[in-house]
DNA sequence: ATTTACTACTATGCAACACATAATACCTGT
DNA sequence: ACAGGTATTATGTGTTGCATAGTAGTAAAT
């Protein structure tokens, strides 16, 4: 029994692949741990939750775009604190050309068939 | 052995729920069989390939945003023309919505984080 | 000193979906 | 009959978001 196509499982799709653009983003302004990027991408009205940024973020360091270094905390655990890679800067430019052709392509096609 | 992430499989991702946004707001215009709605994708650069649309006609028709009716053609085997229903109608709406909020969304992240 | 609460990270499994691939069926022209 | 183009259907795989649960460290409360 699957199959249920709704407005909230799509919002979930939606987010696939934008999450690692994000992610990439954010660590564009300099090195953070998972917390702040949460933090930060709740801020910015992109919801991701623990259970799908630390995946991403270590598919991300396995495949060489990031790296972290861990750092002893005050209130708490250590913390990884991740940064990109050469090769994580490289990615994310590529993304960010990626995003933008897609997102054109989406606005354009939604004004030509815009519904009254 | 998986765990690939380069740009080609991100832009796959990416399009994840928004190939259903686009196909209901091909729709919006008017009822449309396959070819056609993968023609005009294409037109707005928007990818898609047979072996994704046909699925995702038939999960949005099941899901009864969708209905279709046969017809003839005078080359070829009959096509389905598929057309909105009222409830695909207010799909489109809310994923229109969906989709405004999140390219904001990305788009306001990109320009703060943004690496020279 | 044990408990509780909070923070940070890890592990496992499921469901959804894009896409590749292949097969089926219909029509037209030779 | 056969070949080629068009339209649809069926099956399997890989990636990923997310739910869930668990581990471990610190610090304040009892």
């Amino acid at each position: 029994m699957t199959q249920t196509i709704n407005t909230e499982n799509t919002q979930s799709q939606m987010r696939k692949g934008v999450l690692e653009l994000c992610t990439l983003s954010v660590l564009a302004m300099g090195e953070a741990y998972p917390t702040e990027i949460i933090d930060q991408l709740k801020g910015s009205k992109m919801m991701i939750v623990e259970g799908t940024l630390y995946p991403l973020l270590t598919r991300l360091k396995n495949a060489n775009y990031l790296t972290y270094r861990w750092e002893e905390s005050t209130s708490g655990p250590p913390r990884k604190y991740y940064k990109l890679t050469p090769q994580g800067v490289k990615l994310l430019t590529e993304l960010e050309n990626t995003w933008d052709e897609m997102a054109d392509a989406v606005n354009k096609l939604l004004k030509e068939n815009k519904h009254k």
